[in-house]
DNA sequence: CGTATTTGACCAGCGC
DNA sequence: GCGCTGGTCAAATACG
């Protein structure tokens, strides 16, 4: 069947009225408005125009449209007459037509066709929305009532559907948040008793790291929180103080947070955070890689920027960002373009945030802690850490387009959360020396996610640890040669960290498939590696399979 | 006028 | 010890 079409850009439009069925009623008509049906040819079933069983209406929408004098009311007002004069032309000549129809059309049917041009279309666009073909003029009013009836009960069993639905959401909202506070609840648990029994068996456990993972994933960030909240030797601080090379994400946050913000004199005298222990605790990047046309992506914090430098090798300026979300808040950015692709900005993080945090931004805060405190929560900065670290970002950071590239090379591990491209096979190949390159798996099928549990929310706020540093351009350019973007890639940062923040707090079941994993990572990779030969490491790559 | 940004100066760490 | 570099500070400036 012909679909009628007008030409709404004020020319003549062809009306084409398929006359191979009995009538055109089922033909959707669309006029913009003020249309003028004219008739140019006499009316004739089959025939020459527009092809064998239809018939052409050309149709001026502006008779006058040529005439610069006429005004528009006038030409309103001709338009009203030309309306009705050809509606009773047209009417005669429908009912001549209809007369030779094998199939005679009742007057219902053509009092419906013939105020097609002045109405627009109304129950024909029903009769074809439901699906219904009326062939009879006098079955045409009925089949269109029909087919309201029909559209009401569908309309009625779509609410029907979307209660239901709305049921469901409700009830996994609920899950989520009871899941949320259980997490919550252990948590709390275990800041009270700092040497419970799993402590206890991490220490005999000592390096060998391997069935602490599962801890420290479900750790995540708790370090910050233990030591904000006391001075005395934490679990964590022991840790990364006993073991020198180790990175204690917590630690590390807790004696830059606690000299932040701080004169340097007085930074020289706090008792909590020795320049030895800092000695100790070498210091993280977690870098995040994205495209954005903005001086900085949205991350869901304010910043305030506090300086601005040109470093070694990049002619791109780097800002200094500062964390005004709270007074004393002591996480800092910095951004960069890169070098190489100026259109990708390099975004890291530092510190912990001492206040809640806005679900964008918390998920940010957990996904980068998260990579960060499995890479250095382990007994060692050991390529078994990095490869923690590296599952774990990639299962925090379920982007399908993301890549996480861990840099074991001096000066410091890098974390390196690509969110510019695909993981591409081929990359870990190329991946430079002393990097451990990871081609995220497509995490998509995750489920989307309810709306964040507070308290869930408030837990990972106190958790998140961010710990970064500004990657040099040169490790950039050397880690992404060839930053492209996909198109299947998000349009935005933005939708990137929404895709992140879905996510991330999608899986209720997210920490028993982590820990899973983890701990079938770890089991085959118990080797302890000091740091001096994570220089040595040359190119290792898993892929996990999910 | 308050707030945010800019920008030169200062300091610390590191390598030679 | 000196110079280089990165990070931060704070006065000056811009902006709403």
């Amino acid at each position: 069947m012909t679909q009628s079409y007008m030409d709404s850009s004020g020319g003549i439009g062809v009306l084409t009225l398929d006359t191979s069925a009995p009538l055109f009623l089922a033909s959707s008509l669309s006029f913009g408005g003020g249309g003028v049906l004219k008739r140019k040819q006499p009316m004739d079933s089959g025939g020459d125009h527009g092809g064998a069983g239809s018939i052409e209406f050309p149709i001026s929408l502006n008779p006058r449209r040529d005439a610069e004098t006429a005004t528009v009311a006038n030409e309103a007002l001709t338009s009203k007459r030309l309306v009705a004069d050809e509606v009773d032309f047209f009417s005669a000549e429908r009912k001549k037509q209809t007369k030779k129809d094998t199939i005679a059309a009742s007057p219902v049917a053509t009092d419906l066709d013939l105020k097609v041009p002045s109405l627009g279309i109304k129950k024909e666009d029903l009769a074809i929305q439901t699906g219904l073909h009326l062939r009879n003029g006098d079955t045409a009013m009925e089949s269109v009532d029909d087919g309201v009836a029909a559209m009401q009960a569908e309309l009625a069993r779509m609410n029907e559907e979307n209660q239901k639905l709305r049921r469901m959401l409700s009830e996994v909202n609920s899950s989520y948040n009871a899941l949320g506070m259980h997490l919550a609840t252990l948590m709390q648990q275990r800041n009270r008793t700092p040497q419970a029994p799993e402590e206890s068996i991490d220490a005999k456990k000592g390096d060998q790291g391997g069935a602490r993972v599962p801890r420290q994933f479900l750790d995540l960030g708790r370090d910050a929180d233990v030591d904000e909240h006391s001075n005395s030797s934490t679990a964590s601080l022991e840790r990364s103080s006993s073991t020198p090379g180790n990175v204690e994400v917590g630690s590390m946050g807790y004696s830059l947070h606690k000299n932040e913000g701080k004169p340097r004199e007085a930074l020289e005298s706090t008792p909590t955070a020795t320049a030895e222990q800092e000695s100790t605790m070498r210091r993280t990047r977690v870098s995040v890689r994205a495209r954005s046309e903005a001086p900085t992506i949205t991350d869901g914090c304010q910043w305030r920027k506090y300086g601005q430098k040109i470093a070694k090798g990049n002619p791109c300026p780097r800002a200094y960002y500062r964390c005004t979300m709270a007074t004393g808040c002591p996480v800092r950015k910095q951004v960069q373009r890169c070098v190489d692709d100026r259109s990708i900005l390099i975004t890291t993080y530092e510190g912990t945030h001492n206040h809640p945090l806005p679900p964008a931004a918390m998920a940010m805060a957990s996904a980068t802690s998260a990579a960060a405190s499995t890479l250095f929560s382990g007994s060692t900065s050991s390529a078994d850490g990095l490869m923690n670290s590296n599952f774990l970002s990639r299962a925090v950071l379920p982007c399908s387009s993301s890549v996480a590239t861990i840099s074991a090379s001096a000066p410091f591990p890098t974390v390196t959360l690509d969110l510019t491209r695909s993981p591409d096979p081929l990359q870990s190949q190329r991946t430079p020396a002393g990097e451990l390159r990871f081609p995220f798996p497509a995490l998509g099928a995750l489920p989307q996610p309810p709306s964040l549990p507070p308290v869930f929310g408030q837990t990972l706020v106190n958790q998140s640890t961010f710990s970064g540093l500004q990657m040099s351009s040169g490790m950039a350019a050397a880690q992404f040669p060839h930053p492209k973007p996909q198109a299947t890639l998000p349009s935005s940062l933005e939708e990137t960290v929404s895709a992140a923040t879905a996510a991330i707090t999608a899986d209720p079941n997210f920490t028993a498939v982590l820990a899973a994993a983890i701990k079938s990572i770890i089991g085959g990779n118990d080797r302890a590696v000091n740091s001096s030969e994570d220089d040595d490491v040359a190119k290792k790559s898993y892929s996990l399979q999910q």
